[in-house]
DNA sequence: TAGTTACAGACTTATATAAGACTACTTGAC
DNA sequence: GTCAAGTAGTCTTATATAAGTCTGTAACTA
């Protein structure tokens, strides 16, 4: 319950917890608009600008987006969003390529000792076991390796597993209500093994860049881990430090 | 000049960029506080709301930052914001690693035709040029190659090159008045030159991850280019996506 | 009549101000 | 030295007004 008063959080916090738990709960789902901020105030007991305050810091983390005469809508990944937010491999010339994929193979299996530890499931859990490559400007550039906790993703078999889209993201949201929020990548150099070398078109021994990601629900459970290892030859990795 | 009015700017944008320029002309040092919310509405004639508007938005830039009940200061660079910052590569935990570093050249040259592009200068310009190894957890793990725009570091050759700071950005700031505030990187694959292997003790080909890292100031101007090849055997690069 | 434009009103977020609460440091009494 | 009050800073909340968006209806045109 919403309390002020000495020493008690501040209100504008409480509100923002209280969304939160909103979103992620499902009562407010995904492209949805929220309740307005007069509203949410007037149910809340508190002024405008106090749920407002609160808003903008999920306006911040991306968790809602406001548009000014229309309302305050929950974020949802469309494939533009997936593209600029989460897709970080650019071109020589720094311009984003849409890729496109090719399943090679998807099945079930139990998790490693690692994967587990990633994706904080037991040992031996029930996953699901994506490998594709990843065209960008039109040559096989990628090979990611998706790995999803089996029980997040009851009726994954009904899928057509040839034709999976190519943003995986808006599909685990659409289908399976589950929204990406963040992810934690770590980056290393790694050298391409036979396998990756006939894949990519390229010699063994060849350096590839290995990402490996994990994606987080806003409520920051594990949802995704993601191995992709790239070659580097005509793209490249871009980040910026703000 | 701040005005108010139909079809001006909102007041609290005016006064964050009037901000931005005393920061950036150098009126307000890093490290100095800047006058109270107060003071700063009195002055500019608006209320403390609106001077705060201006200030929140700076701090989320990390132009500034607040203490409640002491002040608001200009963002510095001591070297645990450079660390947790600017500096990405962790150890196999996830801990991040105070590197040391050895200095191995450092010298004046003409930039060529690529480091005058992304630093913006004319062909064949003045550069500074530094070449040092780092070392993490005591290993030699990182080459960087730094390149300077000698116009903006006017008395380096007076510095002792071969006891230079780790933290070069701290040394950029306090003694050319310069301060780095944001940086966009490139990150790729490739193979170990013999030079590579040799200072990192390892064989030639093996796969390194370079790092390709423009430093700029905070109206945008690059100021240093750095080159990390990193051996990312024992270590990684860490990209949190929020 | 059918279709289109103009406009008013309702509802939304955006901006600006003001007042009091909280926090850290300083100063002075003891 | 220690403690308490004072001072100067940010932080929180509330209120009022501006500006953007959509919808329905009245007026106008073909």
């Amino acid at each position: 319950m919403i309390t002020a008063g000495k020493g008690a959080m501040p209100l504008y916090i409480q509100i923002r917890e209280l969304l939160i738990a909103k979103i992620s709960k499902g009562d407010w789902l995904p492209g949805d608009s929220i309740p307005s901020e007069m509203n949410l105030s007037q149910e809340l007991g508190v002024s405008q600008g106090t749920v407002r305050k609160a808003i903008t810091e999920l306006v911040e983390y991306n968790v809602l987006r406001r548009k000014q005469g229309r309302g305050t809508f929950v974020s949802n990944h469309d494939s533009q969003r997936a593209l600029f937010h989460f897709f970080h491999i650019v071109d020589a010339k720094g311009h984003r390529v849409m890729p496109d994929s090719k399943v090679l193979r998807c099945h079930r299996r139990h998790a490693s000792h690692g994967e587990a530890l990633k994706l904080k499931l037991k040992d031996r859990a029930d996953i699901i076991r994506i490998e594709r490559v990843r065209n960008l400007s039109s040559s096989p550039t990628m090979i990611e390796t998706i790995t999803l906790p089996g029980h997040l993703f009851k009726d994954w078999d009904e899928l057509d597993s040839g034709n999976l889209p190519n943003m995986l993201y808006e599909l685990y949201e659409k289908q399976f209500g589950i929204t990406i929020h963040s992810a934690e990548e770590q980056l290393r150099a790694v050298a391409a093994t036979k396998h990756d070398a006939s894949l990519l078109n390229l010699q063994a021994g060849t350096p590839l860049l290995e990402i490996e990601r994990v994606a987080l629900t806003l409520n920051k459970s594990p949802v995704e881990l993601r191995i992709s290892r790239c070659n580097t030859k005509k793209h490249h990795y871009e980040n910026t430090i703000l």
